[in-house]
DNA sequence: AAGTTTTTTGCAAACGTTTGCCAACAGGGC
DNA sequence: GCCCTGTTGGCAAACGTTTGCAAAAAACTT
C-alpha cells in the first residue's frame, strides 16, 4: 500500500518539472528547493525533497551547468611529451591523479582526465579549456609545453599545473624543489663514498633538468667532477638497453649513480647486476619519488621522496582558490632523503 | 596587415550566435556548416569556417550536449571495496585506465573519473548514470558490488564493466579468464617441482577467488592436497606485515605460492628472502598481471599475464556498440603464463 | 478592518546549441 | 515569362535548469 506510489517511480520522473508536477508546485520552487535556499516554505521542501528521494531524482548536470555557467567538472590534462606513449603509466603521474581524484570528489567536484598528445595536437589546452566542459584545469606535468601553458595563462585563471617552477614564470605551478632534491642526492651520494657521479635520465624534462642542475650544484660545491649525463629515455623498453649501453660504455668510470625517477633506478639496479657491480659497494645509487617499488627493489632503493598526497591536496586547494577569484602563488614542496641500502 | 583582423580574436566571439553575426548568416546555419551537414552551400561553409578557424571559436558543450541529449563523455567508475584507499594506485587498474583513456580518446570520447566508495555511498552507480553527463559508463572491478552491478544493468544498457564472468550473469563484463590463470599458474608451480601450495590474497574479491578455484582445480586434479589460503591485503603496508606472519606460520608446509597480484608477489619475494628462503629452488613463486614490476624483481617473476591493453579496448568497443543499441556478450580473453626465473 | 511588512510562490526569460519546417531563391524546361 | 524542382537559409521551438521580478499569501501593526 504505501509502496502503492512507488509503482512507476524510477524513472518516469526525469525532469524537475515531472517533480513540480507530481509536488502541485511550479519548477522553479523545486529547483529552489532542491538546492537547499532560504525562500522556500519549510513544509513545501519537505515534501518535495520526500518526493525527489522517493523517486530517486537527479537534477539533469548539463541543464544545470549551462545556466550556472558552471559545471563542477574540474579538467585534469597530462600531455605526453617526447616519450610519448609510456609516460602516462608511469607509476607517479598515476599516483598523483589517483590523490587528485580523491581530493576532488572530497571538494565535491568531478574529474574529467584528457591525455594530450601536443605534437599532433598543438592547441589541447585551449581545445579543453574552451570545451565549456570545464571549470577549471589541472596539468599535470609541464612536459615540453612550457611556453604554451605560460601563454595561455596569461588569459586564463583556472588553472593549476603541476611541474618545475621557474624564476618569475607566469602560471601558478605545484611541485617538489627538483633543484634542491638532486642536492640532497648527489650529497648522499658523496657521503656514502661516491667520488665520480652520473645522472641517469632525460635533462630535456624540465623536472630532470633542475634534478640534474642541483646535483651539478652540489658536486661543484664538493670540489669534484662535473656530473656526467647519461642520457636515457623513461619507457621500460628502451630504457633498459640505453642503461646496459652507457654502463659498459663508463665501466670504471662512476661510482655513483642519481636517476631521474625511482622506476629507472629499478632497472638500473637490474642493469647494474647484470654487469656484475656490487651496489652500494661498487657503485652508490639514489633514485627519485620514492614510488613503492622503492622499498621492493633488492636492495632497498635510497631515494628523495615526493610528498604527492599533499602535491594533490595543494593543486586542487590552489585551483578552488582561484576559481574563487584569488589570484595564487606557485607553492614549492620539500624534497625529502630516504635512506635505505643503495646508498 | 593580415594579422589586422585577428586583433580581437581570443574570447571575443564565443557563441555561435557571435560567430554567426560575423559571418552574416543565422545561427542555425552556422550550425549546420561546423556540423558538416550538406545542406549549408559550400561557400557560405567555407567563410564560416575561416571565421571559426580564426577566432579559435568552439562550440559549447555543454548547450551541445544538452539540446542532443548526448554528451560525448563516457564515465569510469571505480569501486573502491573492502581495501578502500589502497587499491585505485594499484598499478593495474591505472594502467587499464590509461589505455581506457587513450581508446576513448581516440574514439572521440571524453572521460570523466570517480571513484566511489560503496559503503559510503549506496547508489553510487545510479547517481553516476543519472547525473545527466555521461552517455555510458565503465564499470573497473565488481569488489564486492556484484550483485548492485547486476540490478542496475537490468535497467540500463550502456554499461561495460571490467571484471570476473559468472554463469548466467546479466551485466555485460570484459575480463580475463581468471580461473584458467589460476589452473596454470598452479600447474607451473607444480611443474617446477611444488607439491604443497599456497594462494596468498583476498578470494573474496571476485576476481582473487576464481584465481584461487582455477588453482584448486589444478591440484585436485594433479592429485595434490588442496591448495591452503594466505588472506592477504593488498596494501603494501598491511600485505608485508601480513605476509611475514604467514611465511614463519607455515614455515617449512609449503614449497609453492600462487599470488592474486603480481605486487604482492613482490612484496612476497621481500619476505621470503627475509626468511632465508631460496626462490626458485625453496619456494616456487607465479605472480599475477605481468606489470612491469614483474621483470624487475630479483629473480623475475613467472607470472600469468593479462592482456591490459587488449582488455581496454575490447570495453571500449562494447560499449559503443551498446550505444549504437547493439546487445552484446561478454567477452572473456585468455590469460597467458609468462615464465621467468621464480617457478 | 485596513495598511504594512515579510514570506512564499509563480512567471518567464535566460544559458548556447540543434533541428523540423517553411520561405526564398536559383536554375531549368516549356 | 511561367511553372516546376531542388538547394539554401532563416525562424523558432526545443533541451532542463536557474533566477530576477513581481504577484499572492501570510503575518503583523495600528
Amino acid at each position: 500500500m504505501a509502496e502503492g506510489e512507488d509503482r512507476n517511480a524510477r524513472g518516469t520522473v526525469r525532469t524537475i518539472t515531472d517533480l513540480a508536477r507530481l509536488a502541485g508546485v511550479s519548477p522553479g520552487t523545486v529547483s529552489r528547493a532542491l538546492a537547499g535556499k532560504s525562500l522556500v516554505n519549510a513544509k513545501t521542501r519537505e515534501k518535495i525533497e520526500a518526493l525527489a528521494r522517493q523517486h530517486a531524482f537527479q537534477p539533469n548536470q548539463m541543464a544545470s551547468g549551462l545556466r550556472r555557467q558552471k559545471t563542477g567538472v574540474i579538467g585534469v590534462a597530462i600531455p605526453l611529451g617526447h616519450d610519448t606513449r609510456q609516460q602516462i603509466s608511469d607509476s607517479f603521474f598515476m599516483t598523483l591523479l589517483g590523490h587528485l581524484a580523491d581530493e576532488l570528489t572530497l571538494q565535491g567536484y568531478d574529474l574529467m582526465l584528457r591525455r594530450v598528445v601536443p605534437e599532433d595536437d598543438a592547441d589541447w589546452l585551449e581545445r579543453f579549456i574552451g570545451s565549456g566542459m570545464i571549470d577549471g584545469v589541472i596539468v599535470i606535468g609541464q612536459s615540453d609545453q612550457f611556453d604554451r601553458i605560460e601563454d595561455v595563462a596569461d588569459g586564463y585563471n583556472a588553472m593549476v599545473v603541476w611541474g618545475n617552477h621557474q624564476e618569475g614564470q607566469r602560471h601558478c605551478v605545484v611541485g617538489t624543489d627538483n633543484r634542491l632534491g638532486g642536492r640532497l642526492a648527489a650529497e648522499r651520494l658523496v657521503a656514502a663514498g661516491a667520488r665520480r657521479i652520473a645522472f641517469l635520465g632525460d635533462i630535456g624534462a624540465m623536472e630532470f633538468g633542475a634534478r640534474f642542475a642541483g646535483a651539478q650544484d652540489a658536486a661543484a660545491r664538493l670540489g669534484l667532477e662535473p656530473v656526467m649525463v647519461l642520457p636515457t629515455h623513461l619507457s621500460p623498453e628502451r630504457a633498459s638497453a640505453e642503461i646496459a649501453a652507457h654502463l659498459t660504455a663508463q665501466a670504471g668510470r662512476i661510482d655513483g649513480i642519481f636517476t631521474a625517477t625511482d622506476t629507472l633506478a629499478a632497472l638500473c639496479l637490474t642493469e647494474l647486476r647484470a654487469c656484475g657491480l656490487a651496489v652500494p659497494d661498487g657503485v652508490r645509487l639514489v633514485g627519485f619519488d620514492d614510488l613503492p617499488i622503492a622499498r621492493q627493489t633488492v636492495p632497498p632503493l635510497t631515494t628523495i621522496r615526493q610528498d604527492i598526497a599533499a602535491g594533490a591536496r595543494a593543486l586542487v586547494d590552489l585551483l578552488l582558490r582561484r576559481l574563487a577569484g584569488e589570484k595564487t602563488e606557485s607553492l614549492i614542496l620539500p624534497p625529502e632523503l630516504i635512506v635505505r641500502e643503495t646508498a
